[in-house]
DNA sequence: GTGGTCTAGACCACT
DNA sequence: GTGGTCTAGACCACA
């Protein structure tokens, strides 16, 4: 299904979280499609159980899913999806704070932008 | 100097690196300048000395202050910073990281780049 | 799993870093191999979890071995060491500063050359 | 007479002494000349008076100076100079571990001997 | 005075 | 269980 990095710092079950999250924000897991059990993808993955439902806890927390007791996790309508403002705001701070440090790293404006724009550019050549 | 937030999620240290470097960037703290000693910025923000020390000791190794043993810490030169190509890279990865949050938490493409287009707005009307 | 020498000079988390990146050099430790953890080795050395945690995260960052928070500390494949050029340099510094005080010992160059030469054999021999 | 390096690592009094030991087997100080006072080189350095007066008792433990209450300091002959052959070990460890950790990191005998070799050329160009 | 190391112990999040 | 952070101290070498 995907994969996981040990080596990062992120710990696991937030790279579950992302992975699964680009997975439906991307479309490949549609609205109400069931997501693999939390056995089959703790196996899949060779990680431990409580992570895997450490993440689908938190997806469904956020909207992303729904867990239905007994029967699976599936994905939610999109309208469910909150949009979560205050962590967006949080984000545009770490934004902020990473285009003034390359500001003082000695990069112009100009060359910021492009750096930033290479990476939205990125994004889009990879789908 | 400034003000911790003990309830915040980011650890302590992080949070002491944070505005130190924003002091720094800003230029409130200027090249060369002598920041103030371990015990005195530990006292002040009540915190232990092992907790600022860690601070000092990860800004001196990404290049923003240098620590002589016995005399103090000292902000860096800029030029001593500049050029620093693999802390790009790493704030790169940071916008990356962010970018792709702000996808998962729901943003189009199009909605992501007028955030990020916000800032660099507001940082060249700030000027 | 080694000695430390509380007399040395050399700090403890140094002794320790120095004996693991032998172990690891030599092969003894073998790529993913797990680490003992922070708490068995403090233990068995009798020392401060802190000292060994210490050692274990600047071997991290040196690129020896790499930690995953909640499941252990192992050693990296040589591939993620290879072509570091940054450490590369700073071992040149470190050579350079060693042969620097050979010549202070009173060593002309000659004698230093040939103390040298004598390593590089000793290892050859030994192969 | 000489320039210090606040940013290294090494610790003030040992880049005194480093500079001094320099200075005498180059032969600039030559055997029986007398070192600028305490006072003078601290002032000229612009650095603790304590710290010079360390390297100096340091040097004279050495055997590379000798002290004469109220008349000065003075370079020692040749022959009082000791060889520290503990010390030469010490730092042929030092070299033997710097050598393994080359091999190490994916070079080959000959690339590291030649790196070694570089420095020694560079020694001695700058001569 | 400065930073550097270390101990003994605590609490936390994650696996 | 694992590592990560933090406190409240102590002692050291250096300036």
């Amino acid at each position: 299904m995907f994969q996981l990095d040990l080596k990062s710092r992120k710990s696991i079950y937030e790279q579950v979280m992302d992975n699964l999250k680009e997975l439906i924000i991307s479309g490949v897991l549609k609205e109400g499609e069931k997501l693999p059990s939390v056995r089959e993808l703790s196996h899949s993955l060779t990680v431990n159980p409580n992570t895997v439902q450490k993440a689908y806890r938190e997806l469904e927390r956020q909207g992303y899913i729904y867990i239905v007791s007994g029967l699976g996790t599936f994905v939610s309508e999109k309208s469910q999806i909150q949009r979560d403002t205050a962590r967006i705001e949080a984000i545009k701070g770490e934004l902020k704070n990473c285009i003034k440090e390359l500001h003082y790293l000695g990069l112009t404006d100009q060359e910021a932008k492009t750096l930033v724009f290479g990476i939205f550019k990125e994004g889009s050549d990879r789908k």
